[in-house]
DNA sequence: ATAAAAAAGTGTTATAAAGTGCGTTAAAAG
DNA sequence: CTTTTAACGCACTTTATAACACTTTTTTAT
C-alpha cells in the first residue's frame, strides 16, 4: 500500500518518477504496468497498477452505455486512459500526455503533487491541491450529478 | 485492451493511421481486419476489430427486424459497415467513406479524436467530442428513445 | 464501344516532432 | 562523510505527417 503527499518535478518532456520509497511495495506487487486517466470529478489525475486498471475498466465496459451517465464516464475514464510500461527496478519513470495535463491544469507547471491513496495516486495541480484541502472548492467541478444503481458500488 | 484519446491527423485521401501505441494490442489479438460503421446514437462512427464485429453483426442480424427500431439498428449498423483489410505488422492505415466523414462531419477535418475504449474505438469530429465531454448536447443526437428488451443487453 | 481524362485509392520517402534511455550534477538523507 | 535519491541535460530512437509517384477505377467525349 503506498500513502502519503510528495510535491515532485515534471520534466520538459513530460515525464515525472515515483519517488523512491514506492520501489518496495511497487515491485512486491509485481507490476509491470500502469494506467494514468481523468478523475471524473475533479480537475485531477488518477494513476492506476495494471492489475487495479484491469479490473475497473472490465467492470466499467460492462455497463450498459445507452445510460448517458454511464456512457460519460466510460468516456472519461477508459478514453482517456493512457497505459505506460513502467520497470519498477528502473527509474520509475512515466510519461504524461498533453491532453491529461491540460486536463489537470499542469501544462506550464514543473512542479506536481502526487498522493498516494493506498491502491491508487491521484496528481494534482498544487494550487487545486491546497485549495481543496482547506474546503474551498474548484471552479472546474465536473460531476454534480446522481448516479445510477449500477455504479454506485464501484469506486474508481 | 486499448485505451486513450487521440488526436490523429486524416490526409487528403481520407486515411488514418492507427497510432503506433496499439501495435502490440493488434499483433496479440490475431486481427488482420477492422470494421468501420455508424453510432447509432451520435454523430460518430465506431470502429470493431473483426472478431469483436463477427459477433456483433452475428447477433443483430439474427434479431426479430419487425421491430422497427431493430430494424432501424439494423440499417444503421450493418448497413453502413465498411471491412477493411488490416495490416498490423505494417502502417495500420485506414480509409474512410465520404459517407462515413459525412456522418461523423469530418468531411473537411484534417484531425480527428480517436478514442481507445478497451475492444472498440470511436472517431469523432474534435468539436463534437468536446462538446459531448464538457456536458452539451449535440443537435444531432440520433436514438432518443426506449429500446426494446432484445437489445438491451448488447453493447454496440 | 473506345480512348482519354479525371478521380480515387495505394504505396514510398523525407523530415520534423515526440518519446526514450542514460550519464552527470545537485540535493537530501543516513 | 558516505550513500541514496531527485533533477537536469543531452543523444539517440521512434513516430507522425506531408509530399510525391504510381496504379486502378470511374467518368466523359467522341
Amino acid at each position: 500500500m503506498m500513502f502519503g503527499f510528495n510535491n515532485i518535478s515534471i520534466d520538459k518532456k513530460s515525464r515525472f518518477s515515483f519517488p523512491a520509497k514506492y520501489r518496495d511495495a511497487f515491485i512486491n506487487s509485481n507490476e509491470n504496468q500502469i494506467v494514468i486517466t481523468k478523475d471524473p470529478q475533479y480537475p485531477s489525475l488518477k494513476v492506476y497498477l495494471g492489475s487495479e486498471w484491469d479490473q475497473i475498466s472490465t467492470k466499467l465496459s460492462s455497463l450498459q452505455g445507452l445510460d448517458p451517465i454511464v456512457r460519460n464516464l466510460q468516456w472519461t475514464i477508459l478514453g482517456n486512459a493512457s497505459v505506460c510500461d513502467f520497470e519498477p527496478t528502473g527509474r520509475m519513470q512515466v510519461l504524461i500526455s498533453a491532453d491529461l495535463k491540460k486536463y489537470a491544469q499542469i501544462e506550464e507547471a514543473n512542479r506536481i503533487c502526487l498522493i498516494g491513496m493506498g491502491n491508487k495516486f491521484e496528481i494534482w495541480n498544487q494550487e487545486n491541491w491546497e485549495q481543496r484541502q482547506t474546503g474551498g472548492s474548484l471552479a472546474t467541478e465536473i460531476l454534480d450529478i446522481v448516479l445510477p444503481e449500477s455504479i454506485k458500488d464501484m469506486s474508481f
